[in-house]
DNA sequence: TAAGATAAGAGGGACAT
DNA sequence: ATGTCAGTCTTATCTTA
C-alpha cells in the first residue's frame, strides 16, 4: 500500500518537495516529485508488542495511538480525566471539580486561534465525508493533509472549508487510487462539481501535484459490483481494456464512460445484457456518452456488434 | 422500451499573444 | 492575464427497431 505522506523539515534535497510517498510494503520513503529514495526503515507506528491478558496489555502499555493527521491536533493532545488519577484510582469530589475546570480550560486554550477552529471544523466535515463515501483510512489521512497544506495557499484561503475539504478528499482519491467520482464526492458534500472540481485544480497546481490518470480498470470492477456483474464479463471486460489500450483509443477519454462502454459490450458478448440505461445510471455518465465509446471500440477492435 | 442519430452548449486544456 | 481552438461530455429531442 503506498500512501502521500510529508514532512515539515526535511524536505526533499533534489527537488525540495515536501511530499513523499511511503511503500508499507518495501518500507521505502520516496519522493513523490523526482522519485528519490530518502529512507528504507521506516518508523513502526503500530504497536510493538502482543498482549493476551488485560494485566499484561496494562503493563506493557507505554504509548498512545500513533499520531494522525486526520485529528485536528494530530491525537497528540494533553487530557484530563476527570474521575481518574494516572494509577486508575478514583478522585476526592473536589479534585475531579478541579479536573473538569482544568480540562475545560485546556480546550478553550486549545481552540483559541481561528486556524484551529477551522482545522477543527474541517476535520469533522471531512470525517462525515468519507465515511458517506465508505472511504479508507488511508484517503482520509491524504485528505487530511491536503487540506493542510491548501491553508497554506493564498487563493484558496476565501474558499469554503466544505469545497476544500471535497476537493481534499478527490486529490486523496486520485493518489491512492480510489475510484471516486469528482461528481460523487460533490454530490456527497452538497457543493456543485463545478466548484469542487475548480478547487481541485488549483490545489493540483499550487501543491504541484503529479496526479496519476484514473484507470479504468478500478471503474470496471466498481461499477460491476455495483450492478451485480459476473466474474465471467468482468474477465472479459478487463481483457477487452487490455485489447484497446494497445489500439491508443484509451487516452484523452473519461474513464469511467470508457470503463462502462467496455462493461456494456462485454455484457453483450457474454449474453448477460444489460442495458445502456441502467449502465450510465450506476457509472453516472450519459447514455450517448457509453454510445460513443461502444461504437469506436466496436470500430477499432472489429467486433462487428452495431 | 432500448438503442441510435443529431444538434447545441458547457467547461477545461493547450497554446499563442 | 486573456483569447482562441479542438476535442470531450452532457442535455435534449426525435427516430427506429
Amino acid at each position: 500500500m503506498q500512501y502521500l505522506t510529508h514532512i515539515d523539515e526535511n524536505a526533499c534535497p533534489e527537488c525540495s518537495s515536501e511530499f513523499l510517498i511511503t511503500d508499507n510494503e518495501t518500507g521505502e520513503i520516496a519522493c513523490s516529485q523526482c522519485g528519490l529514495v530518502l529512507q528504507i526503515e521506516p518508523l513502526e507506528q503500530r504497536l510493538e508488542f502482543r498482549a493476551f491478558t488485560f494485566q499484561e496489555w496494562n503493563s506493557r502499555l507505554r504509548t498512545g495511538l500513533p499520531t494522525s493527521l486526520k485529528m485536528y491536533d494530530k491525537g497528540l493532545s494533553t487530557v484530563f480525566y476527570p474521575s481518574r488519577d494516572v494509577h486508575g484510582r478514583f478522585l476526592s469530589g473536589r479534585e475531579q471539580t478541579k479536573m473538569r475546570r482544568l480540562r475545560r480550560w485546556q480546550t478553550r486554550a486549545h481552540l483559541h486561534s481561528t486556524a484551529s477552529k477551522n482545522l477543527l471544523q474541517a476535520m469533522i466535515e471531512l470525517s462525515l465525508l468519507v465515511q458517506k463515501l465508505h472511504l479508507p483510512v488511508v484517503v482520509e489521512e491524504n485528505a487530511a493533509l491536503i487540506y493542510r497544506k491548501t491553508r497554506q495557499i493564498q487563493v484558496l484561503r476565501k474558499r469554503s472549508i466544505q469545497v476544500l475539504v471535497a476537493a481534499s478528499c478527490y486529490v486523496a482519491c486520485r493518489i491512492t487510487q480510489t475510484p471516486r467520482t469528482l461528481k460523487e464526492i460533490a454530490a456527497t458534500s452538497f457543493r456543485s462539481r463545478k466548484e469542487v472540481a475548480r478547487c481541485y485544480r488549483l490545489i493540483r497546481r499550487n501543491l504541484f501535484l503529479k496526479i496519476p490518470n484514473d484507470d479504468p480498470i478500478r471503474f470496471i470492477s466498481q461499477i460491476a459490483s455495483k450492478i451485480g456483474i459476473s466474474q465471467r464479463t468482468q474477465h472479459c471486460a478487463i481483457d477487452l481494456l487490455q485489447q484497446s489500450s494497445q489500439k491508443h483509443i484509451v487516452s484523452g477519454k473519461n474513464p469511467i464512460g470508457l470503463a462502462a462502454a467496455i462493461l456494456y459490450i462485454a455484457a453483450r458478448l457474454t449474453a448477460e445484457n444489460i442495458s445502456q440505461k441502467r449502465l450510465a445510471q450506476i457509472a453516472m455518465v450519459t447514455e450517448v456518452t457509453i454510445r460513443t465509446r461502444y461504437q469506436e471500440l466496436d470500430r477499432v477492435l472489429k467486433l462487428g456488434l452495431s
